[in-house]
DNA sequence: GTGGTCTAGACCACA
DNA sequence: GTGGTCTAGACCACA
């Protein structure tokens, strides 16, 4: 269920991230669900132990996963709508939108690039 | 003119590239006007001919500054409104729109943190 | 497979570029196939790792190569046939053809020296 | 009658080089002319007079020129159809011909540049 | 003086 | 191990 592009210059483990965080606000992972294994979604994904294993630190670190030695990952009760995942994406937008204004990105150009994105999906109004 | 920050994990470089493009925005740089020479800014800012050197090489390279060689470094035409480096800015933007949506940021933040960002600024709509 | 000549006027990491670029044509790297890390290339060749580095970010800039941080470099899909490279190669012939012309070259001598190099080369028809 | 880019890649005594024999193929210097000063050249193209004075050593080393110090620098008798300035164009043209083929540039391509710059100027043939 | 190329070598992030 | 950034410093071509 996760893919990775491997020519994108996002680094492997944080599409990782981003793809459970994704399964989880689509419903598709629920709370207290088990996640793949580390090292099976390594050979799945035929990437290196250390990058998944990154990963899912770094997911826990956040609030979105509880991990239980010996047993497996699990997704947290807090995974949906977890805050600090949206603060991160919201200091990221601002970097992108500051960056942006200073190169002469006008307003127009943006509101149009938002209406691509977020269209009139409802669900995110 | 140019402000580093060492502890940014923004290349030095980058931030030097971020800067100029934004003191041509202003109108502080206007085409055709002669930067200071890497030797020069390299020694003011603390660091290695080299860092700056990449820096200007990326400007030129991206249209923003031309070269001569034995002469110095001076801003190209059509540094203004240059339309690759409003394209990159686009792209990184929608990279952090999509991850955004992704994680479950509505529409109606965005919209705000776009609002404090523009604000009023006519120059941009 | 690359060979450098230390005395040419030419810079080296030009050199290795146009020796890439020969060899994708040649068919001998093929799309998606990994190259020679940086490091291994610089000691095979004597050579510093910032020279190959530098070699291998116009290529990659140049739509030749991608690389994958922490995975090593690959040869891009379009680098056989690569419009870009014959934009430059031929925008270098004008500028030869020009000066030719100053000079007092006449055109067939001029033909005279294609057909030395092109040949009866189907290939290149 | 002499026009320098200072944009352009191509060093400035180049350029004037360039020029010279250009002047010279088109009739326009004639043998045992004299030539402007390096002096009044270089405060006319706002140039340094060390790039002039480089132009009109080469020339002379090229045979298209003679200086008798004190009195100035004249056109040679040789100077049109120079032998050496022909055999150096062709040897550049020869590098960038075996650089374009080598990156893919087809025959007719060729061809159809070449028709472009000698078109149907039969003084040419 | 000014930019361009190159070396030697360090430290970092990522896989 | 692999690429990315950075420093210190040398030498060159050109103006």
């Amino acid at each position: 269920m996760i893919v990775i592009d491997l020519h994108s210059r996002i680094p492997i483990y944080e599409q990782i991230k981003e793809q459970v965080i994704l399964l989880v606000q689509m419903g598709i992972y629920q709370p207290d669900e088990q996640l793949p294994s580390i090292r099976s979604l390594a050979s799945e994904l035929n990437l290196n132990v250390n990058t998944v294993k990154r990963a899912f630190q770094e997911l826990e670190r956040d609030g979105i996963t509880y991990s239980m030695p010996g047993r497996g990952i699990y997704i947290n009760k807090g995974a949906f709508n977890n805050q600090k995942v949206k603060d991160d994406a919201l200091l990221s937008l601002e970097t992108a939108l500051l960056s942006a204004k200073n190169k002469g990105v006008h307003k127009k150009d943006l509101l149009l690039l938002i209406k691509q994105i977020y269209g009139e999906d409802e669900k995110f109004d």
